[in-house]
Formats: C-alpha cells, sequence, structure tokens
DNA sequence: TTTCATCCTTGATTTAGGTCAATGCTGACG
DNA sequence: CGTCAGCATTGACCTAAATCAAGGATGAAA
C-alpha cells in the first residue's frame, strides 16, 4: 500500500525524478481520496489544510467573481493543487471542483510546506512550476485581452487537442458552461460560436468535439474575426477602382 | 563600489535578509544600469541574458498582443525581473518598459540560476514570489472578467494610492494609454471613464490624480455599473406597486 | 410513464466598449 | 517663435457579446 503511494507520487509532475527517499516520506504522510464528478476538493476561503495531487479525472480550478465563477484552468493526472496557497501559507484563493470522477493524493500542507523548505531540488522545482504556471496565466490574459469569442474557442480547442496540424478529436475538460467560464464568456456566446465554428469543420456532439484540420481551423477564425460587417460585404462584391 | 552594490541588493525584496556572504557574491558579479523614460529594458523573444532588478523608478511589464501592447503589470523599486523566464531559462516572453527614468541592478541569468540552485532559502523565495505574483495575476483576471472599466479604473486608483478610505493623491505609474493597456480598455475609453470619475470626487491632471473619499469611490463605482439605462429610470421614477 | 431538474440551445434586444476621425495640447527642436 | 510629433480628449457610430426570455433535450426519481 505504502509502495502503491510511492508509485503514484512519482507520477505526480512536481514530484518525478525526487530522490527515492524522499518520495518514500511524502508516502508515509500521503492519503488517497477519491472524488466524485461536480464536487468540491476545496473552496476558497478555507484553511489550506491540504495540498491535492491529481493521479486521474480533472478537476477545474475557479474563482467565485461577483455572482459567477470564473474558471482559471483544468488540472488533469500529474497537476498539484493548489501549489500558490500551499507556498504561502495564505488560505485558498481559488476553488477546485471535480469536472469527472477521479482520484488524488491528498498530504497536509504543513507537510508539504516542510518538505520543500528542507529540499533544495523540490523547492526549485516549485519555483519552475509556478513559473510556468505564470507563462500561462500571462498567455491567457493576453488572449482574453485581444481576441475575440471564435478565436479564444479554437485557440482552446487546439490547445486541448495536443496536435498541432491535421485532424484531432477531443474531450470538454468540463461541462458547457465550465468551458464557458474558462473563456471568459457566457454559456449562450459558447453556444452559439461552437454553432459557428461548424460550418470551419469543427462538429461537437456532448463533450466531444472533432476538429477536421487544425490549422485550417486556426486560419479561418482569425479570418472570420475583425472584419467589420461592411467590409466583408465589399470583399464579396469589391468596388470599382 | 562594491560595498554599495551589496547594499541595494539587499533593498530587492526577494533577496532581503539573504545571508550576508551569499549577498556579497551576488554584488560581485551584479552592476548598475541606468534607464531613462520609455526605453526598454529587454523585449520579449530575446535570449534572456540578464535579471534586473529595480532600484528606482518604474517599468512596465507589457506583451505585444496582435497589434497593440497589453500591459500586466507596473514594478516598482524592489521588484525583479523577469523572475520566469530567468528561472526556465526560456526566451524572455514578456517585454520591460521604463515608465520613467531610474536605476536598475542587472546580473547574467545564468549566475542568478546558479544561486538559486545552490541556495535553499533563495528558490524557496524565487518560489514564494512568484507564487505571490500567480495570485496577483489571476486576481487581475477575475478582476478582468466581471468588471467594467469603471470598476476596473477604480480598484486600479485604490491599489496604487496604497490606502483604503479617505482622501488619497496618487501619481499614475506610466502614461495614459499604458494605464489602459493595463486595464485591458482602449485609451479613448479611460479618458471617458476618468471624465465619469469626476463626478465621483475625483480629479486628475496630468499623471496625477486626487480622490476625494476611497470608500465612497468605490461604493459608488460598483452602484454605478451593471444598472441598466432601463432600470435607472425606474429608481428615479418607481413605478406604483 | 410522467414529472422534474439540469443543461443546453435559440431568438430578440440592449449595452459597454471599440473604432474611426477630428481637434486640442504640450514640449522639443530648428 | 513657429512647426512638428505624439499624447490626450471628444464626438459619432458600430459591433461583439451580455442579457432576457423561451423552448428543447436528457436523464434521474417517483
Amino acid at each position: 500500500m505504502l509502495q502503491s503511494r510511492h508509485r503514484l507520487l512519482e507520477r505526480v509532475t512536481l514530484f518525478s525524478g525526487l530522490r527515492s527517499e524522499q518520495l518514500a516520506e511524502m508516502a508515509e504522510v500521503a492519503g488517497m481520496h477519491r472524488f466524485a464528478a461536480h464536487g468540491y476538493l476545496f473552496r476558497e476561503g478555507e484553511a489550506p489544510d491540504f495540498v491535492y495531487a491529481v493521479l486521474s479525472g480533472s478537476v477545474a480550478l475557479l474563482m467565485r467573481d461577483g455572482t459567477r465563477d470564473s474558471v482559471i484552468d483544468f488540472v488533469g493526472p500529474g497537476g498539484l493543487l493548489p501549489l500558490p496557497s500551499a507556498l504561502l501559507k495564505t488560505p485558498y484563493v481559488v476553488s477546485a471542483r471535480a469536472t469527472t470522477d477521479g482520484q488524488a493524493m491528498l498530504m497536509p500542507s504543513a507537510m508539504f510546506r516542510q518538505f520543500v523548505q528542507n529540499d533544495r531540488v523540490l523547492s526549485q522545482r516549485c519555483a519552475a512550476e509556478m513559473a510556468r504556471s505564470w507563462l500561462m496565466l500571462v498567455a491567457q490574459m493576453r488572449d482574453a485581452r485581444s481576441q475575440t469569442a471564435i478565436e479564444r474557442l479554437v485557440h482552446f480547442l487546439v490547445e486541448q487537442s495536443g496536435r498541432e496540424a491535421g485532424p484531432a478529436t477531443l474531450t470538454l475538460p468540463g461541462m458547457k458552461k465550465e468551458i464557458a467560464a474558462r473563456l471568459g464568456i457566457k454559456p449562450e456566446t459558447l453556444s452559439r460560436t461552437l454553432k459557428k465554428l461548424s460550418a470551419y469543420g469543427v462538429d461537437s456532439k456532448g463533450d466531444t468535439v472533432r476538429v477536421a484540420d487544425l490549422e485550417r481551423l486556426v486560419s479561418l477564425a482569425a479570418a472570420e474575426a475583425h472584419i467589420p460587417v461592411s467590409e466583408r460585404r465589399e470583399m464579396a462584391n469589391p468596388p470599382a477602382p
């Protein structure tokens, strides 16, 4: 059992490649936890008692904003949550809600912090992990500011597909309304936007999306956006010089 | 001279409280750099040769997005840039442009990375610093998604003032167009929004802004936003029950 | 099977903010 | 001292997405 926990911890990105004794120590204070779709792992404002290493399933990181939820990102197997709160010992500033059934390894935050404090390699990996996460967020901010709903959705689909070109089939990592909250749009807008994309080789049924050609989709979406209707008329019916 | 560099490094948030020998080592490989307003310290895409510890003046962290610049944040004395790129050894993913004249201490990234690698305390502080920065970004994302231009501007002014209640006078940390880019709006919109706020006890002249009452401003702005015109009419002229 | 509760979709309308264009304003430089 | 360049403001107009309001669709409970 302890042996198996040890093995599982290796699959957490943050821990992979750590010394074996280190992992063993961790395995001693870690415990397995099953979670069900739509349940909360933790909520913002609560005391940060545990860190959660996601082993299977998918979790949405979100923030209550005013009356609605704003999804920061989806975290899959290998992710560890919530690193910032754990490091800073502040209350959780985000919530984590399961979007599917799954399992996570729990470890008391205090223990985790102690491991980080005592292990140079681990604390470096934390810093690197936070840096990666920071870059991801910054890219998201830029997209949110400069791109339209269509472009953001296309970008998101490409990202989720894990591929760059050719056809792809992917499963949305949550409910439509969660995807919308991740993209910073309303569910109604997501619905309409997905419909628009069906003209561009995107087929969605439930939470499965099939894209005929990723590259083509990206360029078509970029062209679709930002072109005022008035100019589109001109393109179809060019004015005499 | 070396002595003075040592002293200056102490004033960098990330380094404060480090062992004196550690700072001395850093001082040996660090160099002073003066920068002029509107000049770039570094640009995204360049090789990350140096880290910059801001000692005086103010710097805007920004990203090119499509055709315009998106400002991520303003960094003042004590800040160190760009931590994520330095840690990950990736090319700069953001640019830094001076918004005022000022000075920074430069250190070769490779050196910095080596210090981080060898010092447990320093790598922890990096992790903590990244975590703080992550929280800041996440809060910004939430604001960008849920708040209107008025609310974002008010929030920004309050933040910049460093106070919470009562009157405040503050200096904008950059040009109006940079502030606009930080708030995710166009300069035109910032201009109009500032004008609206003048009815709420906000006086702006050049880059100086005077707020009569911070708390009152926040509540008034929250009330102003989100109330459709149709309902405002009803408030002035309530329908009979 | 019917009922009920969730999601999701679709349609009509509104609105915040963007775009385009003109005009002030300020300060550097000849 | 005029001119020129960049920033800021103002006005008119437009558009993407939000909001409001009905329906579907699906699946679980009764």
